[in-house]
DNA sequence: AGAATATATTCGCTTTGGCGTATACGAAGG
DNA sequence: CCTTCGTATACGCCAAAGCGAATATATTCT
């Protein structure tokens, strides 16, 4: 019984993808997939990354994590972004083929190069002081 | 010269994703394109199947049709909507994927067996008394 | 306890989307 | 022509979404 009986229908109704394509429909929101996709990654990194305002970032991710996209996990101060694993096949290619897609929009690799320099060296922006370190899943 | 300069980027960038889940973002329209979806369709048969309005049904497919998923042509007074061959692999991917999977939804079955019924016996509906018979593409 | 920090939420505003109703438009038929 | 028919668009309304600014909450540090 290591799956209840709450195992997820594998073949999603059309009305439950809404939600998916209505989260997708935002170029921040596709951003931050970009960026969270492959780690587990602190709020502040997508602030710094983005140069967005803390609460656009954040509520856009709670948008994210209402649509059951993203999950989010608390370690003190910080809050840790990562994407959900989906509950059905179709769900899970949309989103593959759209996170494979997006990655190579130039400006979505500069934002992950960008990300990418601010992990290497957080003590460089002010925002990042002690911020703790990705985890790459 | 078949394909003169104007050979669309074969990678979308993300913000050319976004008017397309936006598109996708709406039960009625993926009701729409489950029906469209194989053959080129009049409107009084969404009309009719659908049984929603006829300004409703007009304005989704306006709708779709600003975002480039279906396209039209006129034929005297009757409007035939049809799918549009994405330029991109990404967006053909996903309407794929998309397509595929809300074709097992009961819900939507029950729809293009609706429809199948209105195009066999179409003098059984008021609406559809001289509509022209969808062209399977 | 109180200050500082990281993040979330609320508020007021503007824009967009969806709906029903009414109306406009284009083509065909009398 | 004038009507009818099929379809599209305009209008008014309401709900939802996105934004910046301000505020609340939770945790840590002193």
């Amino acid at each position: 019984m290591t799956r209840p009986a709450a195992a997820a229908d594998p073949v999603p109704r059309a009305d439950s993808l809404v939600p998916l394509f209505a989260a997708l429909a935002d170029p921040t929101r596709l951003r931050l997939l970009n960026l969270i996709a492959g780690r587990e990654l602190c709020v502040c990194y997508l602030v710094e990354t983005l140069r967005q305002s803390q609460p656009k970032i954040s509520r856009h991710l709670a948008y994210l994590r209402k649509a059951g996209v993203v999950a989010a996990r608390r370690e003190g101060k910080w809050m840790h972004y990562r994407l959900v694993r989906p509950r059905d096949p179709v769900t899970a290619s949309i989103l593959a083929t759209v996170l494979d897609s997006i990655r190579r929009d130039p400006k979505l690799q500069a934002d992950r190069e960008r990300l990418t320099r601010a992990c290497c060296q957080p003590n460089r922006f002010v925002t990042l002081q002690r911020a703790p370190q990705p985890t790459v899943l």
